[in-house]
DNA sequence: CGGGAAGTTGAAGAGCGTCAAAAGTAGTGG
DNA sequence: CCACTACTTTTGACGCTCTTCAACTTCCCG
């Protein structure tokens, strides 16, 4: 069995229905309000989200949507962590992005989703049916506007992973991708180290350009110079960072 | 010399001060509007885009702006094309767009450009200072809302991008970006072919994450295969869509 | 414990990069 | 109009990084 092949059977995993509901008033106890969409709301404005939100639950490796499936929904990341990725038709597959508690996920120009989203670990999300949304951004451009910082930045970052999957090397990629999600931690008010890695070395791999074994073989490499330290159970001690960031560069 | 010094002293060509100036009621008689964020604006928003707007243009390989750089205008494309892209600290370049008519840049999340821009023929733009730009977006939430439909559309394309770097073979990029270009030539009201290259082969390999070389080497082999014929002067015939179609996606 | 998935390591090979040189193209000035 | 120059593109030979294929080990979770 050829890797497109296993990658192929696992983009076709059973697809169990999601866990969903709708829950009492769940935005005003949000805790990672400040992070997101829902920052910097005044109380009506929170009370007209949480009208419309339900919540969702899914177990590792469950799917929230196909890509070129309706776009019905947007999602907020509450607790977890999300993939989205694309599919080539032989089943290569690239990671466009991990999402953490705070990220939104959905948003789509066209009537359709542009990429695929599975759960990395037992997640929870908010879910908006997304016409309701936008008759909400009607009424409060700070919530379109916000939206609008949001995208923004999203394009940044997609910038610069392009300048990652089109310029770097194994060791440049591996090592940038730990301080990502080393500051990504932070963000979430968490240790910038050790960080928790939950996805796969396959997901990172598909998140990076690069092969299992390649991914595999410089996490070794990163280890044996020094620059981290594999604790067990996706944990990982970042233990020379500027290491890390000299080498995320290429320097 | 090697190929880093080569592109370290292209990023650094001289830089002229573009020639730019106020001119009289520009939007008006815009004629790639139906393109671009200023669709769908009546005569008063028309009016007041008008009033802050000026026009830029640019020889072949001057810059826009640096990456950065203070972000105070933001630009949308009237004729030509513009390169965009991200440098490395070593020289290393990697294109995150080509901008054709119509095409917007210079949106900025943080108060500094992601990316540098640079003419790649003779161009023309619009340039808004952002803050009164931003101005008339509080008072026209309308424009706002196309904006981020724009933003949504670019953050959809840059993850077909991260597709293609991370998971396309040299001959699929090549293939794609074909037709891309064609795709969008049709767009702006042209023909799907034959169609204006009018980038250089380095160019073209830093956006696709490969050497001039490869690039060459690959135009030669679509050449042999019969599905392109280049016509000189930057034009290249798609003679042959389908299989082009075919190899994008490496079936 | 035990079985299956995930991760690691090794060996060999392919695709693309690097270096080098020739061929083509465009701009400049006599 | 043509020769001269400089740059871009093409082609060739070779090498290296990452992939592929395979075997082994470790980690989980029942």
């Amino acid at each position: 069995m050829t890797l497109f092949e296993i990658r192929k059977m696992s983009a076709r995993l059973p697809t169990p229905a999601p866990r969903t509901g709708r829950s009492e008033s769940p935005c005003a106890a949000c805790n990672v309000r400040h992070l997101t969409l829902c920052a910097a709301l005044d109380d009506q404005e929170v009370a007209d989200m949480s009208a419309i939100v339900s919540s969702v639950e899914l177990g590792p490796g469950e799917p929230l949507f196909d890509e070129a499936e309706p776009a019905k929904n947007v999602f907020n990341v509450t607790a977890g962590a999300v993939k989205i990725y694309k599919l080539l038709p032989d089943g290569r597959r690239q990671m466009t992005g991990f999402l953490f508690p705070g990220d939104f996920l959905g948003l789509a120009n066209e009537e359709t989703y542009a990429y695929s989203a599975e759960a990395v670990t037992f997640t929870t999300l908010c879910r908006f049916p997304r016409k309701r949304l936008e008759a909400l951004l009607e009424q409060y451009p700070r919530m379109e506007r916000r939206l609008l910082g949001m995208a923004s930045h999203e394009l940044a970052v997609a910038q610069e992973q392009m300048l990652l999957l089109g310029r770097k090397t194994a060791r440049e990629k591996v090592a940038s991708f730990l301080l990502l999600l080393s500051r990504r931690a932070v963000q979430r008010g968490q240790k910038d180290s050790p960080i928790s890695v939950p996805m796969s070395r396959n997901d990172i791999g598909d998140y990076l350009g690069l092969t299992t074994e390649t991914v595999s073989r410089t996490f070794t490499l990163l280890k044996q110079a020094g620059a981290i330290v594999l604790q067990g159970s996706g944990k990982v001690e970042l233990s020379d960072r500027a290491a890390l960031e000299v080498m995320s560069d290429g320097v």
